[in-house]
DNA sequence: TAGATTGTTAATCGATTAACAATC
DNA sequence: TAGATTGTTAATCGATTAACAATC
């Protein structure tokens, strides 16, 4: 009945968002229960591993039936906070900040664009699916106007933390990094990286060292 | 002289691709050399760690002088791979992949897009930044005839798997997953997670659990 | 009931942090 | 030399895995 004591690790968290569509495309299939173990092996993980995260939800499964994937992607749904809108920011109007407004799945989410800006005078103005670039300087005005919590980041990296601080200043929660370059941030906003270029680089490695 | 024991744990190498930009950014200033508290100021760090980190690194610093920041560069530009050129393949010819393709900071890496390929009849042909969209159909060949070593995939959650499996056959030993689905690959294959809607996700989940 | 699966507790593994000896 | 910083070793912390009792 009450919630678990709701510090929900990061790995975890994940984690949680690959359950809920997991649960959304067994569902489509019509599947209306499913194992640990099944889980397991549809994500690459234990079956230890599944069972662990799914008891920081306020959900329980069935001994010998598993888990009721109607009801778990519920709660999912709510855990993730798609039961709510959040509105967001998307700062930088290059070439992945533009791909992120014109993104259809968001929305599906719960999560929709209403803020775009940029700093460069010449893209200020030009409309991407209904929005109007914006210049930086009007973004803690409109943040506050559109009741923006979330800042999406899609900038360069020299620019990252200067733009952090903007968005923080201007009261939003939370970050979405997307810029190639860490950013520090107060310890109550939530910050999330999840850059391609640093990513690639990783990536590079991990083959580099398996060769040898 | 010799390397170290050379497995360097993924939280080290994401933070490996932080430290090189951040001594670029150093560079630029004309700083030569950098304190591990510093390094650990600028990067929200603590300076233990950044030493440790950088034992995996054939590499040291200097006492009391801490570390030179072009040598120190050069190193992480070697060990992240950015020394050798990295032919690429973007599966996903939508907003996302496109804005991949037009992304002009890769090429400072090492890293090129040389195939763009989409599974709609209606995008094949159409033109992006000198790339022309070729049908999934065509990627085997494609993959061998360029060399194509990492797959990028920015395609829906639901072909996820199916992609990457096509991929991991036609012979690409890195797959970056820019999908909002989990995918599972032979241990082999090198494989990173970049998707934004689990990354929103997970920040709007650690913002509510910061209200309460 | 018997048997299989969940939920939970304990053991293992790995990364971060702290502490300090070696070094400049 | 004295003092501060690196490199390294040990302690702590947290997440994953393994094992098993509770449950259906």
């Amino acid at each position: 009945m009450s919630k678990q004591s709701n510090v929900v690790p990061r790995p975890t968290l994940r984690r949680l968002a690959m359950y809920l569509t997991h649960m959304q495309q067994l569902r489509e299939k019509g599947v209306r229960w499913v194992l640990s173990q099944e889980m397991a092996e549809a994500l690459c993980l234990s079956s230890s591993t599944v069972r662990q995260d799914l008891t920081h939800l306020d959900f329980s499964g069935t001994s010998r039936r598993g888990y009721d994937t109607e009801q778990l992607a519920q709660v999912l749904h709510k855990e993730l906070g798609a039961d709510q809108i959040t509105h967001m920011a998307v700062v930088g109007a290059g070439n992945l900040g533009r791909a992120l407004v014109l993104h259809g799945e968001l929305e599906k989410h719960g999560l929709i664009v209403v803020g775009l800006f940029d700093s460069d005078e010449r893209s200020v103005g030009k409309k991407v699916a209904g929005l109007t670039v914006e210049p930086v300087k009007k973004l803690p005005a409109v943040i506050r106007n559109r009741h923006i919590t979330v800042g999406i980041m899609a900038v360069p990296g020299s620019s990252a933390q200067q733009v952090a601080n903007t968005l923080v200043a201007a009261g939003v929660r939370g970050l979405l990094n997307l810029a190639p370059a860490r950013v520090c941030v107060p310890k109550h906003i939530a910050l999330v990286e999840a850059s391609i270029i640093p990513s690639l680089q990783e990536l590079v490695h991990l083959m580099r060292a398996t060769d040898r």
